[in-house]
DNA sequence: GCCTTCTCGTATAGGGCGATACAGCCCGGC
DNA sequence: GCCGGGCTGTATCGCCCTATACGAGAAGGC
């Protein structure tokens, strides 16, 4: 049905190339390692385009805990949404990396389309590539079986920090079952659970303490 | 009053005005009942504005399972996503009510944008609000508890279309048991038992058919 | 008015998940 | 080596959800 080529934060060249071009209309600045680029509930008109480093844009649910969206690496866009809609931010991001990254305001976006059209086409491409993202997700968030969520989040951390491996791909980052769990909305236990029987499906392996997705002849 | 079909979502009197105003860029178009407006996997430029009638989006998963994602009433916007990114529909679109809507094409926007870029400032609007709804049903979406899941489709609905009503606040919008449970991804049963367990906290009420939320002291 | 279809309520059986507990393992500190 | 803590693999039990089925009642077509 589908290509593989629906990646999520990555967007092709072209937009990439399209969107740097503009930067003259946004200012380059830099963020520290776990510091903030902008908070859930605040209201601002500014969004970024993320050149260098490693953004984690989370949910912050009413009882405390973390819903992680999106890890942003370079070349992707966050904080469009709530920049555009004026509303406030309905998530947090924060540099788990040091970054670089141009700040864009969309106050005077009208201004500047008027002359730029093409930027804002760009920019819709961008909101409607995250929108499918999201989506995308949804589907399979909405499903209540544990193997969905977990497979959910293991293809998205592969296309983040997986290399390739004769037998599929490996993911280099280190997670532990108890983080998949909170990641994923279910138990520790059954996290345990759930990779075995992939295990037994034959759809992924561990190597060395590090989860293998293995080669599919029917990629989903 | 009768029972009354709407819809999931709606976008505020300004932003509806900005779009009809440029409504003369795109070509007015009718749908029987039934009929579809887009399909998954299909790639199109296109996207609708509806007038009249009730349009249901929704993604089918592997499985053959559907998950609704919104029932779009008059005055929203469907299918951007798509028609800007130029990637395969995500999701399908139907009109479950005969349906009018305007049909916009993308591929001669950007020309249009250095004219109108107001017209753009809006889409962008248009999509970033998307977004952020499907962001804040994946929060809820993460709990594997139906009860959560209902009561954010719930109080999704009723920010949208609910009015006053003496003990709270009143849905104008009727859902079935049915389409409730396949937006949460839950089970007809369940829905059914979910709600008489939420009527039994006396958080909601049934009136005329109408799912009635209650006013509580401490709101979420 | 009659018949069909849709919707809601309810019952049953089966299964899988959550909570909890515990044992084995690896690893780092000392 | 020795010890302690974190992680993983299991086991048990209770609960709740899913699938399925059936009947009552409302809605809609003819």
């Amino acid at each position: 049905m589908t290509k593989k080529k629906l990646g999520t934060w990555r967007i092709d060249r072209q937009l990439v190339e399209q969107i740097s071009r503009h930067a003259a209309f946004g200012r380059r600045r830099k963020f520290k390692k776990n510091s903030v680029l902008y908070e859930q509930g605040e209201v601002s008109t500014r969004f970024y385009f993320v050149l260098k480093g490693l953004v984690q844009i989370s949910i912050f649910r009413a009882d405390g805990s973390e819903v992680v969206l999106e890890l942003m690496g370079p070349e992707t866009v966050c904080g469009e949404g709530s920049a555009f809609d004026g509303l406030p931010r309905f998530s947090s991001a924060a540099a788990i990396e040091d970054t670089e990254a141009i700040e864009f305001d969309t106050s005077k976006m009208t201004e500047i389309f008027r002359a730029h059209p093409e930027f804002a086409t760009s920019l819709l491409r961008v909101t409607s590539l995250k929108q499918r993202v999201v989506a995308i997700r949804l589907k399979h968030l909405a499903s209540r079986e544990p193997q969905d969520r977990i497979m959910e989040l293991l293809t998205r951390l592969e296309e983040m920090f997986a290399i390739d491996h004769p037998k599929g791909r490996l993911l280099v980052t280190h997670v532990t079952h108890e983080q998949i769990a909170t990641m994923t909305g279910t138990s520790r236990v059954t996290v345990t659970r759930t990779l075995q029987r992939l295990r037994e499906q034959n759809r992924i392996d561990i190597v060395d303490g590090h989860i293998l997705l293995k080669r599919r002849p029917n990629a989903n």
